[in-house]
DNA sequence: AAAACAGTTGGAAGCGGTTCCACAAACTGA
DNA sequence: TCAGTTTGTGGAACCGCTTCCAACTGTTTT
């Protein structure tokens, strides 16, 4: 095995306490006591334990987070925004996914059991075992998720961003509206909707025909699409929660013989990499999606850290991207 | 804080070393007894700490997943595939990716003290520092990514499917090849240079045009294909060593005017998600993402748990994905 | 009935660190 | 010169668990 603390204090000819003092620079130490210390440490090429130092310290220093899957850019990107920041924050990041698995609260619970705190997206564990964490004084952020009492959110502007689109499709002359999301598409879908159906009715137009879906990829858009498409009474346009699903409705258009956006016109949500790509290039909303995870951890570090001991939520400004499948250009 | 098992013993009127065999059902416990532990730990809501367990049995049953980023589908996929795989396993995975980081070595070292092994994809650590682990005994395996002696290598077919594809454009008529790629581009790159270049040889053809990539993304392909497509000597397809960066070129067909396939073709590698729903849909070569990612968890399981003490090499087989940017249809 | 035995159980020794506390040595100021 | 810091250091007490070992009980065997 690799040399303990033991060993280095054994031939620096000092006590343990000593070792430890001079390697983390804590307490006082002679320089030249120091040095023969981190000579010794250098010779037996010593790294300190991290189950050692975390039982010792009573922290793990490492967080948690919990998404649904990594298929498709959306959760990636976020990831990717919290990996950065936590990183920075000298914590290390476990990943849970919870998507078609069967344990999810024994998984849960044993990923607290790993971490200092933990960040839960929407759609991935119920809000009871969400709430019982939170009971026992694990420091929560749940992201783009209804809220639990006692535990942070960090969330993207989803109502107003959802009116403006609306209001941009109703000046493209659109009437007939389908929003394919729901239902229970989590809290941030729900407010899409919301969104749009407010611009519908403040401009005197029908609301909204609600289209449900299995899932939020490409399949199930292209499938919904097809269903939704293919009747007599086609809408004006697909108003999509997510970038996939509208990119399925781009392929089921195309199947089905229709020109986007002259037809239908079709938007989506997020601003994926595909979304700019596709054919024709997506009329969509973006998210911050990385600034999410980024906030996500460092609110979640305020919380660990206790520079902070009151919930707080964080919406982040969403921005309305017009490319062409909605009928400009 | 929260209780621990000497609680549990007082509790339930025996001592500790019985409370660990009752709970982890090791050891002969009386019935009777176990079943006061039981209702004693339920009571007291009593969960061991994960580092006491740990730092007790020498273990930390989680692993480190090294990866450059997660933006695009490819790393993202192969991550889920391990987690899944690794998470069956009972391990947990702990995330680092290296993209934009300057302090990679010391962030690799601390990830590898925390965990049983690890997984580093290609163009992530340096190879000297892979030694290092390797040295220390620390089980690991190496993804995509030249092999270093006493690791063991998971990796997906290139040179075989990279000479079918090239025989297939071959076919199509095609003589003049430019390949987006090189140089250094990590060894699964370099492969699938190789296979063009010999079926291209085999052909009696011209050997491709190389053409460096600042990153594997959409805009340094696009950049690329810019460069590449407005000469007066424009190739007849351009090879892309992944899906992204042919992605890149499709746009910059278009903005200059060029139709894919007529006056060049295209073609991508990985069958990422957006590969299907670009205009016109990519050909591609298929890698089994998820597969590798779950044959790197299977393998580490393997050296970790010590079922082999050898290292092997894994090949997962590829599929050559004929769409319409390569002439077809 | 004594001896061998299987089933239970608690004490205690780790696992590898951090840090409190006591103590000695060197320094400060009057 | 002497009391009162300041500095440097080691011993030992944790942190929370697993597991070895010894002891103790109640059977079964001879």
């Amino acid at each position: 095995m690799s040399a303990t603390i033991y060993d280095v204090a054994q031939r620096a000819g000092v006590g343990i306490a000593t070792v430890s003092r001079a390697l983390r620079g804590s307490g006082s130490v002679r320089t030249e006591t120091r040095e023969r210390v981190l000579r010794a440490a250098e010779e037996l090429n010593f790294t300190p334990s991290r189950l050692g130092v975390s039982l010792a310290e009573g922290r793990h220093a490492a967080n948690g987070v919990v998404f649904p899957t990594l298929s498709g850019p959306y959760y990636a990107e976020v990831l990717l925004g919290y990996e950065e920041v936590a990183s920075e924050l000298g914590r290390s990041v476990i990943i849970l996914s919870t998507q078609g698995r069967s344990a999810v609260p024994e998984l849960v619970r044993d990923l607290a059991g790993r971490v200092d705190g933990l960040v839960v997206f929407g759609r991935t564990a119920p809000s009871g075992l969400v709430a019982e964490l939170v009971a026992t004084g694990k420091p929560t952020v749940l992201l783009t998720r209804t809220p639990v009492a006692g535990a942070d959110v960090v969330t993207s502007e989803n109502a107003t961003s959802a009116r403006l689109l609306a209001e941009h499709l109703l000046g493209h002359g659109h009437r007939r509206f389908a929003f394919l999301g729901g239902p229970s598409g989590g809290a941030d879908v729900d407010e899409r909707w919301s969104g749009v159906v407010a611009a519908l009715s403040a401009a005197g137009v029908p609301a909204p025909q609600g289209v449900a879906l299995e899932a939020y990829n490409v399949e199930s858009g292209h499938r919904a699409g097809l269903r939704v498409l293919d009747g007599a009474s086609r809408p004006d346009v697909l108003v999509c929660a997510q970038d996939e699903v509208a990119l399925g409705v781009l392929r089921a258009a195309r199947e089905l013989g229709l020109d986007v956006p002259r037809d239908v016109a079709v938007t989506g949500w997020d601003d994926i990499m595909a979304a700019g790509h596709a054919w024709p290039p997506l009329t969509t909303v973006r998210q911050p999606m990385r600034s999410l995870g980024a906030g996500a951890a460092r609110a979640l570090d305020e919380l660990i850290t206790g520079a902070r001991t009151e919930p707080r939520t964080l919406i982040l400004p969403t921005e309305l991207v017009i490319r062409a499948s909605c009928g400009c250009d």
